[in-house]
DNA sequence: TATAATGTTTGAAC
DNA sequence: AGTTCAAACATTAT
């Protein structure tokens, strides 16, 4: 049940295999097992919620969609959609999509989309967000071609740290403020990152599923809000909506270009 | 026990 | 033909 920064956690807990030869494949994954045979694990890495493991030519994309779960050197009870051993060790992964990608990530992603990336580049995300300005923010936020690894728990807590309510427009936002936001979508997926490591990630949410807001004390409201329509907790005194002004029903004098 | 949840893809319907 | 949206997938905690 991931976001970014579990991915990244993921690609860290397997890090002994890098460099390890597959001897044992299996699992109930609809894709060609026995290409990963006797192959040698070139490296792991990661682009948002997506895990890679890459072999020689090829790579796996594995995601971990809702419910998708791993185990290292263990087992579940259950069929894995993926088990690879090693000469010394396995590891499992259960519920998850699992697809074959030839040729190299490289060709595939781009790395400056990823938060979580050494390459991320917040000025490109800023240069994009500027095209979407009748969306709101609680749907690009988790728009993965922009943020790439910022999931619905990650964009609650950024847009309670920024103060901006989440039916806000994009293009509405005051400049400084949508730099905030492509700033804060990576600092808070980092905090994330820590937080889930030290196995203490709920304490922290100020929002998310929260009853009253931390600051003010008022009711929190929460709904099904944007296109995305996902769950979005929100407090409507501190965090401010940012909207086209009402017209006032005078006719506005338009410009002809 | 029924429900909802850290997500995405697919294909029907318009 | 392009878009929109419900359904599908699948597991576990509350």
């Amino acid at each position: 049940m991931p976001e970014g920064p579990s991915i990244v956690i993921l690609k860290e807990e397997l890090q002994s295999f890098k460099g390890k030869k597959v001897v044992e494949v299996s699992g109930n994954a609809k894709i060609d097992l026995q290409r990963m045979q006797n192959a040698t694990i070139l490296d792991f890495k990661s682009w948002g919620k997506h895990f890679l493991i890459c072999f020689d030519g090829f790579f796996l994309r594995i995601h971990l969609l809702m419910f998708g779960t791993y185990h290292i050197n263990e087992t579940k009870d259950q069929a894995p959609r993926l088990h690879l051993r090693f000469e010394e060790g396995e590891f499992n992964f259960y519920t998850c999509s699992v697809k074959l990608m030839e040729g190299h990530v490289n060709d595939y992603y781009d790395w400056e989309a990823d938060v979580m990336s050494d390459e991320w580049n917040p000025q490109k995300a800023d240069r994009l967000l500027k095209l979407k300005s009748v969306e709101k923010v609680c749907d690009v936020l988790l728009d993965q071609q922009l943020f790439s690894g910022v999931g619905n728990i990650i964009k609650n807590e950024v847009l309670f740290r920024i103060k901006v309510h989440p039916e806000s427009l994009v293009g509405e936002l005051p400049a400084a403020k949508r730099k905030e936001m492509i700033k804060e979508a990576r600092t808070y997926s980092f905090d994330f990152y820590y937080w889930k490591k030290a196995y203490e990630l709920r304490q922290h949410w100020l929002i998310y599923k929260q009853k009253e807001c931390p600051r003010c004390k008022i009711r929190t409201h929460h709904g099904y809000i944007g296109k995305t329509n996902r769950l979005t907790y929100f407090c409507s005194n501190c965090q401010i909506e940012y909207v086209a002004a009402v017209p006032t029903g005078k006719k506005k004098k338009i410009s002809t270009s």
